[in-house]
DNA sequence: AAGTTAAATGAATAATTATTCAGTTAAAAG
DNA sequence: CTTTTAACTGAATAATTATTCATTTAACTT
């Protein structure tokens, strides 16, 4: 027998956040999707079951991988600015490496395809952060509000710097990037 | 001869923008956008010459409509920081008050419907707001680095709290407001 | 090397959705 | 009150798009 191209998965997934970075998820088809991966419509339908398996496979495989990324070389037991640091340059690093990948979770966010429960496995991967959070506002070193709003700034600010990175085509120096930590740092900071 | 109730163009953008919140642009049909506006399809097609245009149109209205609140009360004569807490607050209220548009907007901005052109003057409504930075930047109250940056964390953070706001069903007091613009004025001061 | 099995193809079909249009209604003009 | 005109309707049609399937291809097994 003749088996699976295991990397024709990958391929499927690059060319579905490719064209939904081009076009949004109300701009692709699985025709769109089949020629951009460089297979037949047909073949789609071996790997996955119809457009929304598809799209809520993708979902479900951005979102694992997200996370894997945000917190490595995250170590709870170093001091709180350092894990922070740590963890703010990742998700930064993600954003911007992954673009299409952001922009097709924003885009699902509000879509026919992704159930209430992979709104809530999304939510659940910034957990760490959360209790990081927690933690800094016990040691007293940043401010004593609701953690909602103290990650609406970090998590806000660096959707949107990544954004302004991709669409102005801005090389993000090490430099410009310390200089947006020290924007979030200070805003909450104690 | 019969005269155009002027009002269904409101009730069509209305139905739009609620239909493109629940499910995205990808989400809605011709047909679902006439039942919830409570019009029959072949109606949707007096008032707009085909989907696309009725995108467009939506798109360009939201855009002015919101640019008109954001500098509302806001007067350059006044000090910085009062200007800007102003600016600040009028954006938080209308992403709140009207979060339909600012998914719809987000939505857009990836999406088969919306030119180049049209971006370009979404980005432009927020001029008056990036002279006013550049305003802070001369009178050293914030910190000199690019403008693009301060707007991120001001923006972003923004964004993210309307969602927050919406998504979690929270009632914002002018305490959080107040708490949340903390945050903003103490990332971004020098 | 022949046989077997599943992947791969892409044109055909099914389903969905955009758009039209013949007929109906309602407001305004005369 | 009648006529006229354009809005309005929603079923019919056109266009697009998802999905299937008969056929071909390629890899593995014996």
């Amino acid at each position: 027998m003749k088996p699976r191209d295991e990397n024709k998965i990958n391929e499927i997934y690059k060319a579905t956040l490719n064209l939904v970075k081009a076009s949004g998820l109300a701009g692709i088809t699985m025709q769109m999707v089949a020629k951009e991966a460089g297979i037949a419509t047909g073949t789609l339908y071996i790997y996955f079951k119809n457009k929304e398996a598809l799209i809520n496979a993708l979902f479900d495989v951005c979102i694992r991988s997200s996370a894997s990324t945000f917190f490595s070389n995250y170590d709870p037991a170093q001091p709180f600015k350092i894990g922070f640091h740590t963890i703010w340059l990742n998700i930064v690093h993600r954003r911007v490496t992954h673009f299409n990948e952001s922009i097709f979770i924003e885009q699902c966010f509000h879509s026919p395809f992704i159930d209430e429960e992979s709104k809530v496995r999304l939510r659940k991967i910034f957990e760490p952060l959360l209790h990081l959070i927690e933690r800094g506002k016990k040691e007293h070193l940043i401010k004593d509000i609701d953690t909602t709003w103290l990650l609406s700034l970090m998590v806000g600010a660096i959707n949107e710097i990544a954004k302004r990175t991709m669409y102005y085509h801005i090389k993000l120096t090490s430099e410009i990037l310390e200089a947006n930590f020290q924007l979030c740092w200070d805003g909450i900071k104690a």
